[in-house]
RNA sequence: GGCGCGUUCGUCUAGAGGCCUAGGACGCCGCCCUUUCAAGGCGGAGAUCGCGGGUUCGAAUCCCGCACGCGCUACCA
């Protein structure tokens, strides 16, 4: 419905690397703003020195370069409100915490975090609502301000009366007590500005036009409207997104699975399907749509079919969506993914450069049968080693109900027949025709038997097809599995 | 404890009073295809719409209560 140019932001906290919960809500705001031609702006939190993590920052912006949400303003690239990282911003923010001091909107607090934590405790054992008494508020002006030397921090004066209504795009009106709001601290005793102070005069400083945030805000939006009330400055759209749980239904965390966005991309998934699964989180199109890419996305987007019910992150869903993906991809680029994804994640004892062209008759193969790109390694491994991957002998028989003479019989008719071909018609057609050719040969269906053959061959009674893995492999190294193959079913009786 | 949000197949969801004997997708089961594994095709099981009251000719859809889940309750974000 919004079709005005809308400003939106991603203000991250660089206490670690972005969860996937956490690059949803800047999925969607950053989708709002690309939908309505208006801008994303990345903002940088770090007014907490103590949970302060500096790789996060990197972790940050490759985050959401991989999901391709780029952003108009923000560290990097800059913008006309830079900066963007906020401790560069205490000026400002000590500004605006004075102003509000100055128009009696705000007071000085001497009280210690020893009373603090008594006044609390004894809340707790009273079973009555926690929050600061006021005790400070008190104090008159003039005294406070002989006092500004000391140790403080300053806090803002909550109307005590009254309600504060949230009209939020997801949820509707959200009516709170005035009187169950306490005076937060805006400005913390070591000098930087709390959450609520930063933000909200930055998201007002910055023409912030649409705050989209998760829910865990949504209890302290009260303050943050009465501070914009306090600053003379309009109100956003607000909209708050659920959260995202794990599949134990708690709120997804390193206990209930991954969640670092970056670890998905380690263990091969795909930008395009992160994208769409995270969209259908908490987003839909219509009834039937379950492939959503990135452009239908942002055509698409609005707050308004944005659900407010927590969704589970079922990673099933996001499983079939890479390899639908994957599947979707033409074969140049899957090809060129599939070399670069081998270069950089075979093991170190396979000797680099690989051999593009294995790879690049390999791809198709893998193309239908890969769900994350670290299944291509089990797979394509084979063909980088003289011998085959190290396996049980037991494995040979597996699917053999046990029968040592009958996988005896097999690898001696392979051996015979593939024998007989000459090198240069070592071709995945001839191949074929001669492993079909033990089928009259054992009077045996050949998928009675095949299993023999792909264990000498790869080590794993599955895998791609067979022909063209003999094809690749080549006629020595084929011969040479396959007579080890023999050698162990031997060894094997006992 | 208080305040707030939420509650449709196992999961993601469609649904904004009659189109719903509740639709789609993932997953699951079966069949087909097939050199393994997949992929693909076809079909199937699966939600008395958290529970209880209302309002209405009629409620998954509106109202109230309850239950449960989650979030917040810091000089953290």
């Amino acid at each position: 419905m919004t079709e005005q140019p809308v400003r939106t932001r991603y203000a991250p906290s660089p206490t670690g690397d972005p969860h996937v919960g956490n690059i949803r809500t800047a999925l969607f705001a950053w989708a709002l703003a690309r939908r309505t031609g208006g801008q994303f702006l990345l903002r940088i939190e770090d007014t907490d020195r103590t949970r302060y993590v500096p790789s996060s920052l990197e972790a940050i912006y490759e985050s959401l370069r991989w999901l391709g949400l780029d952003w108009d303003e923000g560290p990097i690239v800059g913008g006309p409100y830079a900066p963007y990282i906020q401790s560069e911003r205490l000026p400002y923010y000590h500004e605006v915490a004075n102003r509000l001091l100055a128009e009696g909107k705000a007071y000085r607090c001497f009280c210690t975090v020893e009373r603090l934590d008594a006044l609390r405790a004894e809340q707790q054992r009273r079973k009555q609502p926690p929050g600061y008494d006021g005790l400070c508020r008190s104090i008159p002006p003039a005294e406070a301000e002989a006092r500004a030397g000391e140790p403080h921090v300053i806090r803002f004066k909550m109307p005590r009366e009254g309600q504060t209504v949230l009209r939020d795009a997801i949820r509707g009106e959200v009516v709170f007590e005035n009187a169950l709001q306490d005076d937060f601290v805006l400005l913390k005793s070591d000098g930087y500005p709390t959450y609520h102070l930063a933000a909200i005069a930055d998201d007002i400083a910055m023409r912030i036009t649409h705050v989209i945030r998760g829910e865990e805000w949504l209890s302290s939006a009260p303050k943050h409207i009465r501070l914009y009330e306090a600053l003379g400055a309009p109100e956003p759209v607000w909209a708050h997104l659920p959260v995202i749980l794990g599949t134990d239904r708690k709120k997804l965390s390193k206990r209930s699975g991954d969640t670092s966005v970056l670890e998905y991309r380690e263990k091969g998934y795909l930008p395009e399907a992160m994208v769409n699964f995270l969209a259908l989180l908490g987003w839909s199109l219509d009834d039937k749509t379950t492939i959503v890419d990135r452009e239908t996305f942002v055509r698409n987007f609005s707050l308004e079919r944005v659900g407010a019910n927590p969704a589970v992150f079922d990673i099933e869903r996001l499983d079939y969506l890479n390899g639908y993906y994957i599947r979707a991809m033409s074969p140049d680029r899957w090809a060129a993914t599939v070399v670069e994804w081998c270069e950089a994640h075979l093991p170190s004892s396979v000797p680099r450069p690989l051999d593009r062209s294995v790879l690049e008759a390999a791809a198709p193969l893998l193309q239908e049968r890969v769900t994350r790109l670290a299944d291509i390694d089990d797979l394509v491994l084979f063909l980088f080693t003289e011998r085959a991957p190290e396996y049980e002998p037991e494995l040979l028989v597996e699917r053999l109900a046990g029968d040592r003479d009958f996988a005896l019989r097999v690898v001696d008719a392979a051996l015979l027949a593939l024998d007989a071909l000459p090198p240069q018609e070592w071709t995945r057609e001839r191949v074929e025709g001669a492993v079909r050719s033990l089928e009259s040969a054992l009077g045996t269906k050949l998928r009675k038997f095949v299993a023999v053959l792909y264990v000498a061959v790869m080590g794993r009674p599955q895998g791609i097809p067979l022909f063209d893995s003999m094809a690749l492999l080549g006629r020595e190294r084929t011969l040479l599995r396959l007579r080890e193959a023999r050698a162990k079913l031997e060894r094997m009786h006992g």
